[in-house]
This record gives C-alpha cells, sequence and structure tokens, in this order.
DNA sequence: ATTCTTTTGTGATTTAAGTCATACATTTAA
DNA sequence: TTAAATGTATGACTTAAATCACAAAAGAAT
C-alpha cells in the first residue's frame, strides 16, 4: 500500500526505527476523502489528529456573513489537530479536503502517549508549529503591507513551491486565501494572464512566468513592470 | 525580592515543587529594562529564552518602508523567544519594553533541558504556543471581516482585559498593533472620545464604557449606536 | 525660558478594493 | 437535452482608508 509507506517518509517520523514507524502505523487509521470532503468541523470535540499522506487540505472558516476564510493549506506530511488535542480543546476551524486526500487517523490519547515517549517527535512538533505560527504572522504583515496583487503573487507563489505550477484552486478559494473578494481575484488574475504570468482553465491556475511571478512577488505592482 | 517570587506564581510552573522552581530561579537572570528598551532584535542569534516577570513587551518588525508592525503584545508570565530557541533559528522580530519591564532570562540550553526533564512545562509551553497561533489567526480573521473602528475596539478590549483601564500607549502604537496609520487612528480615538468610550491623555488611553466598547468589539460602528 | 521633539488633531484629495448588477461559459443534474 | 448550478468575466459606482499637508499642544532638553 502505497499511503501505510507514505507516512514513513515523513520527516516527523524520520528519527523513528523501522519498528517504531510500524507501531504508528499500526495505532493509526487511513481515509480518504473526496475533493470538498469534511475532515474535522470547526467547534467539534478533538478525538483525532491527522497526517496528511496524500492531496491538500485547508483550514477554513466561515465569517458570520457566510465568506469563507481560508487561514492555512496544509499537504504532504503535515500534521493537523494537534493544537487542539493538546490543549483539550474544540477544533479552531474546519478540515476539509481541497482535493482528493488521504489521511492517516490517530486517535488524541494515543498521540498524545506517542509525544512523551518519543522526545524527537514532540520536538518536531514543537517546532512545526512554531512554523505555523510564522507563516500566520508573516500573513498579519501581509495584510498590513502588500496590496491585494501582491498578496495573490506570493499566495501563487508559495501554492507552486508545494504542488507543483498547476495550481487546482478556483478563484473563489483563492479570495478566501487572500482574504479579498472573487471579482478583485478575478480581475487580478486577468491582469496576470494578459502579462502572460499565468494561464487559466476552470478552476485552475498554470503559472507560465514564475520568475515575473516572484517579481511581483517581492513588490512592484504589473503596471511598472 | 518581589520579581524573583514573581516568577514562581507563574501558571507555566505552576505544577512545580518548591525545589524545583528555586532550580528555575537559579538557573535565571533577572533583568530590567526601560519604555523602549530592546530585549531582543530581529535576525539575532537566539541565545534566550525570557519569562516577563512585570511590565509589558511589544513583538515588533519594521516593514522595507520603515512602517512598524507590532506582532504581539506580552505581559505577565509571559515566554517569548522559545520558538526561535527550539527550532534554532534567529530571532523573527523584536522584542521592545513598552514599559518598565523586568524579566528573567533563560540560556537556551538549559531551557530545552527544562523542557526535556519536565514534561508538564513542555505540554504548557506547547499549550501557550497554541494560543499564540489561534491569536495570530484571529487577527487575520480581523483584517478580513472588520473595519479599522471594530478592529481598534477589540484591542482596547483585549489590552484592558490584561492591563486594566488605562492604556499605556501612544497612537502610533495602536497604529502599529491594529495594522493601521496614526492618522486613521487618531481619527478614530477622536470618534470614540466623542462618544464617550474613551478619554485620553497624552500617550494614554483611558476606558470609561467598557460595555459601548464591547458592543463596538462586536460590529456595529458607532454611528449606528 | 525658549528651543526641539513627540504626540495629537484636522482638512483636502486620492486610490485600492468592495459592492452591485449582469452576462456568458462550462459542468453537473434532472 | 434541457435545466440548474457553478465558475469566470466586466462595467458602473461607492466607500473606507491611505496619503499629503499643515498646525497646535505637551513634554523634554538645552
Amino acid at each position: 500500500m502505497k499511503n501505510l509507506e507514505g507516512i514513513k517518509t515523513c520527516n516527523l517520523f524520520g528519527t523513528l526505527s523501522e519498528k517504531e514507524k510500524g507501531k504508528i502505523l499500526s495505532i493509526s487509521v487511513q481515509k480518504e476523502y473526496e475533493r470538498g470532503g469534511v475532515i474535522a468541523q470547526e467547534g467539534d470535540r478533538s478525538s483525532y489528529v491527522y497526517i496528511i499522506t496524500d492531496g491538500q487540505i485547508k483550514g477554513t472558516r466561515f465569517t458570520s456573513d457566510g465568506r469563507e476564510i481560508i487561514l492555512e493549506v496544509f499537504g504532504h506530511c503535515d500534521m493537523i489537530g494537534q493544537v487542539a488535542a493538546i490543549a483539550n480543546e474544540p477544533y479552531y476551524y474546519s478540515a476539509i479536503a481541497l482535493t482528493r486526500a488521504t489521511v492517516n487517523m490517530i486517535k488524541k490519547e494515543e498521540f498524545m502517549e506517542l509525544l512523551r515517549l518519543n522526545p524527537a517527535i514532540a520536538h518536531k512538533t514543537f517546532v512545526a508549529l512554531g512554523k505555523r505560527l510564522r507563516s500566520a504572522q508573516a500573513k498579519i504583515e501581509e495584510f498590513v503591507s502588500d496590496k491585494v496583487e501582491q498578496r495573490i503573487a506570493k499566495l501563487l507563489m508559495a501554492l507552486s513551491a508545494r504542488m507543483g505550477s498547476e495550481i487546482p484552486f478556483t478563484r473563489q478559494e483563492i479570495a478566501g486565501m487572500v482574504g479579498t473578494t472573487i471579482e478583485t481575484t478575478i480581475r487580478v488574475t486577468s491582469r496576470f494572464k494578459e502579462a502572460k504570468v499565468i494561464r487559466t482553465t476552470r478552476g485552475n491556475i498554470i503559472i507560465i512566468d514564475k520568475q515575473k511571478l516572484g517579481l511581483l512577488a517581492e513588490g512592484p505592482p504589473l503596471e511598472i513592470l
């Protein structure tokens, strides 16, 4: 089974012996989700920690007026649900599959046990959480100092670093990730298209000029390039 | 010494025996800072973890065009520098005293040792980090869905919960915390003053109608109240 | 006491992005 | 094979907040 093996390749478990890896596999249950499938719901009592073995998952909240805010995007080997598990709190946001996705679920209690017995895993879990804090703070900084065009360019760069030059998200989803409206996102991506930085198909953005996109992410607006 | 005792009252060390607390005091060095004093600088190699025993400290970054962005505000019993320490990375932002402040510094290596030997401390450190991630994400959500007036109301509510109804910050600093300009902040606080929600003195904001401020933080703009 | 610096206060203007409305193309469902 | 739903596209208009510019008040420093 490709995916059962998949988890073994994750950095998180890099220092473990084969036997220990086997242990993790034995306490984890694998589950598959279609695009749009709900892995966990905001507000639910936390019972599992999830390790993503395949696909992409969004962590998303809905504002009172129904708009979706995508706070994080997770991919291969990322772990979600650990904050809620360790703090013994309900999930802060919903986890929804952006693509067909496979996750390995570990019961909260067994995960806590794992942390307690494996300082190396505990350490890596902490470091990963620190990274998430940094990237949340980087996003705050973006809101303060970048315009939408630049924020979208940065997002596309970041997504393509993870999943290649073909980005399987709708403008609506892109809007949710950068915190803007669908109309503005469409206008910006249309401009990018015209400047031959990207191509698009329904539900996809394909990067064709990574270098120019990188420039846009750095700051200068399209019009002066 | 009041402050040396101060650290013992922190929840982080709640489960420790008197002897263990004594150990922590013995490995920590106390230091005082004036308002404006720099505890640590963005980009510096991390060598200490700091526990704040008194006063307030801001975690701040400067944008390329010189604007200050205050990402977090820390107070009594908060710990800073642990992410950089554990990930073995340079500090992500500068820590600057907002008021006269006292911190207990613990050498990175000794802190790591402490974490390794005390699962309870490790656990609480993790939980605290999770809280910081949540509040960073809440701030992202604010940028997406709240107007400046509401963001400022929320900030004042949060600050007053921590440090009482007298908030010792300039409009410039408030602007840095909500990610807006000083002019906009002055205009908003002026409106709040006129509506008798706050009073101000130079460098201070005093909340006089907490209930109304709470309402403003919830959403309805001042004009319809 | 008076100069310098920081903080607060306002007006005028610009601008980025939101909002509203409508249209068309492409999938999916009936 | 139509109908419904979803995603993309664009024009017109509004608005919140940034920007620029200047002035007065309050402390700090000489």
